[in-house]
DNA sequence: TTGTATGCGTTATCAT
DNA sequence: ATGATAACGCATACAA
């Protein structure tokens, strides 16, 4: 028997008998014989790889975009690279030289990336790449974002609904598109709301829950604190929920907090965040599909897809005027609502 | 110039002139040439690429167990390969699959699995694994994982001290190894404590959140109801603090509840979850470390490793008479307080 | 120290 | 429908 005609038996090819096909096969599972995947790459010059680079795997929102992601590759038979830069710009480069190493045949960025040269060499090489939640100044061909503007807008009508004028601003790392997007529309809402215009309520944080607790002991140190909080993500809200409990305040009957991105632990009863969720495992299978169409080298139709997000008022939101009460515990509301 | 001078030059062998090597070096750079991974790993037979297989990427635990296998695989300039099954079988062994075509070195499983004929035959094949926190039946050659009997007994101790002798015990998955380890000290420690020996006591659950809801519900609704649950783990902890929220159930006044893992959740303050540590970066790189001499041939030192826990004592445990107060919390305590 | 030749396990091209 | 052969990009054994 040729080798070939064992090759296009196996991959189903239809230059192949059927009774031939059949006792390849057989042989094949009889030996145990599987296909080695990197002989393939070489030879295709296709790893059926992509890669996906996260600056943090441990931040809950990950593994819902990871999901998205990995729904297409399944469907496409390629495999996940998944690697994490720590938010460091070298382990950044490092990893993502590595996934060029690896001859991944795509790559999916969920970190944030400035106009590194090393970057700009990597990925104007002609790789294919996707950008999701973070866009890039120089790179922003595809990008799979999230509505941040409506998001923020819900957000801040929320509070203003409940009479939050002065409303402390936890902005996210410079760096990142999408916390400046944010921090744009803020700005843009405290004349459009009529809210205080006083520049300490604005800190600069990054995405951890430290940053939000160093943001509310900032915040509660001015001489007129802020009634409510709008937090750059939901660990940082968390980060304010700890700091807040230290300094016997209670949320949110002394102070309003707002989180984004809706990851899992903020519907626990204990927790019960208010925040604007994102689609993330709809965001992450935009980003794959994009990425396919790419890789195959067709046009796509759309290159960058803006998801929609939605206010999920759970209980860290209240009225402003609350603050008096001493912070008894209200009654817990029995279902969630939403807000669009 | 000479293909195989250049290979030598960039692979750092000594069979190269110095100023050849400086000027092979250079053109490298400045062609912004990369060596093929997939080339050099079909010619050496040997990939860099470990994979690590769990069941579960989402859950909080998971991160910590693979940054410690990321450490030494940096050190030893291999790439993970993630990969979830879900918990399903099927899915496990079509990633295990996928890991071996792609001809990683060895793989780490933190995913439990039987004996599958096909699991079987894939690890027998001479691929180098090593299990992460959940043992095997048949292959469990080299293993780490947490010394449960010591946590386990850590935590009844803790709640028999604070008067709980009615105690509620939610089992993991039975093909946890480690989840039915837990599962044989808490029954020893029915009679060496004198607990409650009832049967309505042990919850068959798995490992998650609600299966901890499932838990407290069944649990509240028998004649007599624990004073007191031990979860399998954390998140099954998080189910439980959900379910009697909506019950008005009060923690740790009206209940005591203990998890198991110390996801970083568990601290916070809204949270404060009383559970049993796990060294989950260390146990993560003694995994990975065991790997690498099987992947080097070596006979390791040591083939298991158990590593230790120790109880975190938080605010989820009270005394088992506060049940009457009402509910009304307690003065959180400043320090998180520890104990062996 | 440098150059040459061979093979790793596939797929693709061509001839039969 | 099947068989022979080249090539993918690297590492290595050996010759120079």
């Amino acid at each position: 028997l040729a080798l070939s005609t064992v090759s296009n038996a196996l991959s189903g090819k239809n230059y192949v008998g059927d009774a031939t096909r059949l006792k390849v096969q057989d042989t094949a599972v009889r030996l145990g014989y599987r296909p080695s995947a990197v002989a393939r790459a070489l030879r295709m010059q296709r790893s059926f790889a992509i890669g996906v680079l996260a600056n943090d795997i441990a931040n809950p929102a990950f593994p819902a975009f990871v999901r998205g992601i990995e729904d297409v590759a399944l469907r496409e038979n390629s495999t996940l690279l998944l690697c994490n830069t720590d938010g460091l710009i070298d382990r950044q480069i490092a990893q993502m030289r590595t996934l060029h190493d690896r001859r991944v045949d795509g790559m999916v960025l969920i970190s944030q990336f400035s106009g590194e040269p090393e970057i700009r060499e990597l990925l104007g090489g002609g790789m294919p790449f996707v950008l999701l939640q973070r866009r890039s100044d120089i790179f922003d061909d595809d990008y799979v974002g999230a509505d941040n503007a409506a998001g923020m807008t819900a957000a801040i009508q929320h509070l203003v609904d409940h009479g939050h004028r002065r409303i402390g601003f936890i902005r996210g790392p410079a760096e990142s598109s999408t916390a400046m997007e944010r921090l744009a529309v803020f700005r843009e809402s405290v004349p459009a709301f009529g809210l205080d215009a006083d520049p300490d309520l604005v800190f600069p944080g990054d995405y951890s829950t430290e940053s939000g607790g160093a943001a509310l002991r900032r915040f509660m140190a001015l001489r007129r604190p802020p009634t409510a909080i709008m937090a750059s993500n939901d660990l940082n809200a968390l980060g304010v929920f700890d700091a807040a409990a230290e300094q016997g305040r209670s949320i949110p009957e002394d102070l309003s907090v707002i989180g984004f991105d809706d990851i899992p632990i903020a519907s626990l009863a204990r927790i019960a965040l208010t925040t604007v969720h994102l689609p993330k495992r709809d965001m992450g299978a935009a980003a794959a599909e994009l990425l396919m169409t790419r890789i195959k080298g067709e046009a796509p139709a759309v290159r960058r897809v803006i998801a929609p997000t939605r206010l999920v008022i759970r209980n860290s939101t209240g009225p402003a005027s609350a603050g008096r009460n001493g912070g008894r515990p209200r009654q817990r509301k029995p279902n969630e609502r939403e807000a669009t």
